[in-house]
DNA sequence: AGCACGCCGACT
DNA sequence: GTCGGCGTGCTC
């Protein structure tokens, strides 16, 4: 859909003018020449038909790290903001497909027009663009930086040819005046393709208002290969059976398909060609596959909150969706829209079976749709344009779908708000939950938090909470710290390495158990705290850990390299021959990955297969998946990684090496990240109860209590919420992070300074401003980054004060105002 | 993000 | 004398 500029007239005059502008100003110059700085041609034309359309300005976001840019509306266009729409701008020399993200503002700049608009309705919902402006303004991360990481589809109009970019020269208009810069191919009054022509002069025409352009969709195509009943020269036996083949068939996709299933060689296939026996053919592609909704879910009263913000926590999962499902059908059945986020592939999968269906039972025509980056180009723009059409109307995503153009939104759901996964990594640094939420504001529409355990965030009285019982937990907890010494020697040997105090990484307890596993063809989960071999040592006699001399964390224990490495920096030494605190000359290996832990488990049990399961090696589990009531024992050594995956459906015992490493983070989430742990590991398996064993130095750990007492989620979360207080940590104030750096320490620490210095005179007190202080890694990519945590009663305070960062400071400044890890 | 301009080392 | 390193700044 686009709307024509074809109401773009220009009289004669006007045009004179432009040749005269032309014959000054030689137009590729126009971004060099200072001269061009002016604009050379504004055109102050009223259409009669639609007075004052000229000088309306609309804010486009573009998918750069930049800010949104005005822009004036089209030549010509008419009716109102197309908020939400893409829309194609001219963007240095060149095109570039943005989105309509409100009135432009009063600019005095030389504003270029916008070329086309491509949607007549909107790409984008109204409540992800409010937030984006909203968080934009707080965090002062760029508008664009937030639509290109989380607009999943839509951006990339203009390549791989979905569009068809035709221009022409205004009628009366002479192009050929331009003629050295076009070369031979010089747009005339007849439409031929854009790109027929030089990008330079064909915007500099366009810049001159010289130029209609039109965008049409083009429909997705596939070629086909099918016979003719005739050809030019008769086949060969060979050619005459691929023919045939070809004739059974009907079409075939591609020659090499024809050759395999006519049993030829390709050069056969190429002769019936060649003869003039087949030919290809262009078909509308058909739609791609979507995923299926899974049945509907069984009708139940719907006994959730009726609240702005409610939350629903703890049993297992089957049971929240089932609860959340009646809430997700009334609201589709009174013609309402509904959106699911979730954090990662895991969690969206098990959304999808348990949600999908409710919309399968009653009214036919609304569907659900799922959306992740997993899918392809393809289906998310197919899956887009259903949401856009309003055939869709529930939508279970990743964070991207927070950007689906849903109408009428009726619910937004946020499931495991507390997950770290929604944290993204990229360049804006987003916490999907604070844009949801922000969403949720803006529209006045319901949120509701969904998942195993509550963040402690999820607390605050004005959220009317669920919790449900727990499921059944069978729990066995190891205590290190009790145990005496066991002797049993790392496979270090080489350097001296005390034997750990009670059998590490299996101990006795969890090796027994393990082989009553073996024994009755079970399978158990045993999780490592990190991947490969990575461990730390320890001084058994003072607890020492040698830290990397750069940044605040523990050195890394290489196998290979026999060195110490940290993790963050790089930075690489020898292992020392006595502790640096108390002499002690012996080392213990602590926190092993999967790969000793394997090792262990397979000296352990030498007729078990054992498997491993990180970010480095995958191995194949389709034998135990496979094997559910088959006695196939089998033991994974995973990650956490193994969570995003089926539950190991014979499940007997997941045993957790060493839970300590979840807590010995420098982090004030570290022991809410602990407990949600643990809950995930209790309802892993959807139905059974696998004994879960513990292996930690601090047994007494509250959140390790709390499951051991048999206490519902939400109890240990309470008793996190009421700790925050006192350091007024969310929810009770807000945090932001400013990461100030420089590629000289000096400067960055200078800068800094002056950062915390511009923080106070903009008001703030010394209880709000942390810092500066060296970041954890002392040295990050050759910048020395510097920290100053900003802790305020609230967010309104904490615009208040990052206003005073408005101004430009002698180094990089970076502002997270949603901070998670690192604290 | 690109892509330009801009100011200091090794080459035809 | 030029080519080229990537540091800083701009894009409506």
């Amino acid at each position: 859909m686009l709307f024509p500029l074809a109401s773009a007239r220009i009289d004669s005059e006007v045009r004179q003018i432009n040749r005269n502008l032309y014959q000054t100003f030689h137009p590729l110059r126009r971004h060099t020449d200072p001269r061009m700085s002016a604009p050379p041609f504004t055109p102050d034309l009223e259409d009669p038909a639609h007075p004052s359309k000229v000088t309306r300005t609309w804010a486009v976001a573009l998918p750069l790290p930049v800010a949104a840019y005005d822009f004036a509306a089209p030549h010509g266009f008419v009716g109102p903001l197309p908020l939400g729409s893409r829309v194609v701008v001219p963007w240095q020399n060149g095109l570039l497909v943005g989105v309509v993200m409100g009135e432009g503002g009063q600019s005095a700049h030389n504003l270029r027009e916008v070329v086309a608009v491509l949607d007549d309705k909107p790409w984008v919902g109204a409540g992800f663009i409010a937030a984006t402006l909203q968080f934009a303004a707080l965090s002062r991360v760029p508008v664009g930086l937030i639509l290109s990481d989380l607009l999943g589809v839509g951006l990339g109009a203009l390549s791989h040819g979905r569009y068809l970019h035709r221009v022409r020269a205004v009628a009366g208009a002479d192009l050929s005046l331009f003629g050295a810069a076009f070369g031979s191919a010089v747009p005339t009054e007849a439409w031929a393709a854009a790109s027929d022509f030089i990008a330079g002069p064909l915007d500099a025409a366009r810049e001159q208002g010289l130029l209609q352009e039109e965008f049409v969709l083009q429909p997705r195509q596939v070629t086909v290969y099918r016979p003719k009943d005739a050809g030019t020269q008769p086949l060969t036996p060979r050619q005459q059976h691929a023919w045939q083949v070809l004739q059974g068939a009907g079409q075939l996709p591609s020659q090499s398909a024809w050759a395999q299933a006519a049993q030829v060689s390709p050069g056969v296939v190429a002769g019936v060609l060649a003869r003039g026996w087949a030919a290809l053919h262009d078909l509308p592609a058909p739609p791609p596959e979507l995923p299926t909704a899974s049945l509907p879910p069984l009708q139940r009263p719907d006994t959730l909150p009726e609240a702005a913000v409610w939350r629903l926590h703890g049993g297992r999962d089957h049971e929240r969706y089932l609860l959340l499902a009646q809430r997700i059908r009334r609201r589709l059945e009174v013609g309402r829209s509904v959106l699911v986020i979730a954090p990662d592939a895991a969690t969206l999968r098990r959304a999808w079976e348990h949600l999908s269906g409710v919309v399968g039972s009653g009214a036919g025509d609304t569907q659900a749709a799922l959306f992740s980056g997993a899918l392809s180009d393809v289906q998310r723009e197919e899956t887009w344009a259903r949401i856009q059409r309003g055939e869709v109307r529930l939508v279970i995503g990743t964070g991207l779908a927070l950007t689906a153009p849903l109408s009428d939104l009726a619910l937004l759901v946020v499931l495991e708000e507390g997950s770290d996964a929604y944290k993204l990594l990229s360049g804006s640094a987003l916490f999907i939950p604070d844009m949801a939420r922000r969403m949720a504001t803006a529209l006045a529409t319901p949120l509701a938090y969904v998942g195993c355990v509550p963040a402690v965030e999820s607390l605050t009285p004005d959220i009317a909470g669920l919790v449900l019982p727990p499921p059944r937990i069978r729990l066995h907890i190891v205590d290190y710290a009790a145990q005496s010494h066991q002797p049993e020697l790392g496979p270090l040997s080489g350097v001296q390495f005390r034997p750990d105090k009670q059998g590490y990484p299996l101990s006795h307890d969890l090796a027994q158990v393990l082989r009553q596993v073996a024994e009755r063809g079970r399978q158990a989960l045993l999780l490592a705290p990190r991947r490969g071999y990575s461990a730390l040592i320890r001084c058994p006699n003072c607890e020492h850990t040698p830290h990397c001399r750069n940044c605040d964390i523990p050195l890394r224990l290489h196998q290979v390299t026999r060195q110490l490495e940290c993790h963050q920096c790089g930075y690489q030494q020898g292992i020392p021959e006595r502790c640096e605190v108390c002499g002690e000359m012996m080392w213990q290996a602590r926190g092993p990955g999967t790969e000793w832990i394997a090792a262990e488990a397979r000296k352990l049990l030498p007729a078990t297969p054992v498997y491993r399961f990180d970010k480095d090696q995958q191995d194949d589990l389709s034998a135990l998946y496979n094997a559910a009531g088959s006695n196939t024992s089998g033991v994974v050594v995973a990650t956490q990684a193994i969570l995003s995956q089926p539950a190991l459906p014979d499940l007997a015992l997941i045993g957790v090496t060493l839970a300590d490493t979840w807590l010995n983070v420098s982090d004030f989430r570290a022991s809410e990240r602990y407990h949600r742990l643990l809950r995930q590991l209790t309802e892993w398996h959807p139905t059974r109860a696998p004994l879960l064993l513990v292996q930690t130095f601090q047994a007494t750990h509250p959140a390790l209590e709390s499951v051991a007492q048999g206490l519902d989620a939400g109890v240990y979360v309470q008793s996190e919420y009421q700790l925050r207080r006192v350091l007024k940590y969310p929810p009770h104030g807000t945090l932001a992070q400013v990461v100030v750096s420089a590629r000289e320490q000096a400067r960055a620490s200078a800068a800094a300074d002056d950062v915390a210095a511009a923080l106070y005179s903009a008001g703030a007190t010394s209880a709000e401003v942390l810092g500066p202080a060296p970041s954890p890694v002392a040295r990050l990519k050759g910048m020395y980054p510097y920290h100053v945590l900003l802790r305020t009663r609230d967010e309104a305070r904490l615009s208040e004060l990052l206003r005073g960062l408005n101004r430009s400071f002698k180094a990089r400044v970076r502002v997270d105002v949603v901070p998670r890890g690192g604290l």
